[in-house]
DNA sequence: AGTTAAGCGAGACGGTACGTCTCGTCTTACC
DNA sequence: GGTAAGACGAGACGTACCGTCTCGCTTAACT
């Protein structure tokens, strides 16, 4: 949406967007998403409606680019020991979806998400891809583990992750328990290791 | 909310009561969840919006309600081997999730209840509690593997059943892969066994 | 619109329907007709937007029940004297166009009937008529004239007010001279006595 | 507003100029005068927005000068027979009244000056004043008529055809009854002869 | 069997936000 | 420097639903 650079772009207010794009996210801290009003923005911004909906197609997408603009990505270390590499990665992402300036606004779009399909293909292309900056270290050192034997080369790491993410979106999203180190560790430890014992 | 046998509720009736659970039934599967409002569930049962919010505190209620009546539980067989049980299970409840009478409205549901907190311990509740029927079978066949030595008893089984349907309904939620047998079989099998073999 | 004893109105709120008329008057009145917004009669009589959609068809039917409601009509009186009653009628009426209160409403209604034409046969069809009580009482007059043998029976008496009528909204909507009593008395004695000579 | 010769206006573009006439005019004509507007016109024209502020101060500034350009004058007969001249002057007026290219257009900017004095008073300086050549040749012919006897030099003979004009506009603005010939020798008749017997 | 109070259908009500439209001004790039 | 193009702030439009409320009507339970 926001492509610098893009000539046809070039007459885009520099000023009316970033206002959007920060009322959008104050907006959505002070009162969560739900509240959060294509006019609520345009006034906090002190910008007209249609500007708005002249650039994004929908309250979410708008919501989702102030918030792509300041989530952070994280680095996962490389010590040599993979689970506890693991481990240190998710810890940090655990800290990040336990921010209530950031885990609030991530499920709450997961869930707009369900009622619009452009929010759905946009947060997978542009937040839970294994390629982007955001899940790329940690695929870096996945890939270093196939490489160095620690996990087989067979192993599609995407579902790996996958796998991961989606144990932590389960209490992100229902509440089904706290979100935190220790829930973190388990589920590195039980992907990692499994935890049958009979079988192996 | 609707007690048989409560005597508050005598009065109610039941010609109104069903009609309201197939109207929204109904326009939840030809339209999707989004375009459902109490407006057209009211107007589709031949019934008063009052009647509505008389009995139920949200959209969300009534169509949990009305869904809540025809989701089939299911079965996990106990053939001896774990890891295959598992799998059985996993590929009724993959198959159910994939039903487009089924699937999107979970998903459309867990989407609502990042915007209501009733809904999300409402979901949590009454249909993703390990103690509940939805859930107890595959629990009462894990319980089975812990007695019989094939899982370990320190093992947190509700915690194992996040992991398991967090990964399902990362597919189902962002719709970042196929949900089908194949990544149904990864998924039990990661868990089980694990994807490390270093540290092993 | 409002026909009071019409059942099919009889949830009708009288008291917002008050508040509605009086708001569109008093903002009429404040800013003048071409300010009126139907947001802002909502705003000023504490009422939802879609109340005054659901009863009138356009702000112009608003304001033109809410005048209606307040303008007065006029009385001819019958002296005998045909040309002196028709002045004195036309005096009021010309009184009543150069009120603040009423000319530029009138004008401003005859001017929105050129935009819409159910504007213009509601105009027509409740306030110029000259069955109508508004214009009633002059025809009485004309017609007794006819019986006395003051006016020929031939004459379209409806024709004879449009001339008049027309003459006084000249001035009142192109400010084409004064809408005095000077100017009202020659037009009736105009329309009575004609301005030729030659040919009497 | 467009003064050809005036050195301010040097720069102004006279292919620009001619296109928003013709612009103005066709949409007029095709939509009606209410549908127009300022970015149709510039459209329309391939013109822009602000070239159109630059020179005229509101939408129907343009109409009317694209209006005035094209509307015909007409010319007074004199046969010596004022009652004829009249009548045969008012059935030019009339035909041009009923064409749909240019009745409308009238009606509608009458309407737009209730509510831009601007219009009303450019209206009456440029269109329906006595002295401008659209009403000159009928008003020479009363002159003449004056000086002849058939009329009495004390006549005011703007009131005159503000009498006459304002019957006309009576229909054409409330379309109150047909606007055609008989009418406007009832018209001609009335003011000249007058309605009256008895008083005379 | 008649009374009475609830639940009921219907839908008007005060609101809020929607997404669209048009206004008149402002900005940019071209010629 | 005037122009075509069009983004901008502003704000009304008419619509859709919200959740509350008042109507009479129906109906079951308790005199």
């Amino acid at each position: 949406m926001p492509e610098p650079g893009n000539p046809s772009h070039s007459r885009r207010s520099t000023r009316s967007h970033q206002a959007i794009l920060q009322a959008a996210l104050a907006l959505c801290r002070e009162n969560g998403y739900a509240s959060v009003t294509i006019e609520g923005i345009a006034a906090r911004a002190g910008v007209g409606k249609q500007t708005i909906y002249r650039w994004w197609p929908s309250k979410a997408a708008v919501v989702f680019d102030a918030f792509a603009d300041v989530a952070p990505g994280f680095q996962a270390p490389h010590t040599g020991d993979l689970t506890a590499d693991f481990r240190t990665f998710l810890f940090k992402v655990v800290r990040f979806l336990n921010d209530p300036d950031f885990g609030p606004c991530i499920a709450a779009l997961i869930g707009e998400a369900q009622r619009d399909p452009d929010v759905r293909s946009m947060f997978v292309e542009r937040f839970a891809e294994s390629r982007l900056p955001r899940r790329g270290s940690i695929m870096a050192r996945l890939e270093s583990a196939q490489e160095s034997g620690e996990l087989p080369t067979s192993l599609d790491l995407s579902v790996l992750l996958e796998i991961v993410f989606g144990a932590l979106y389960h209490r992100l999203l229902l509440g089904s328990g706290p979100l935190d180190k220790r829930y973190a560790r388990l589920v590195v430890d039980t992907v990692l290791s499994g935890v049958g014992n009979a079988s192996e």
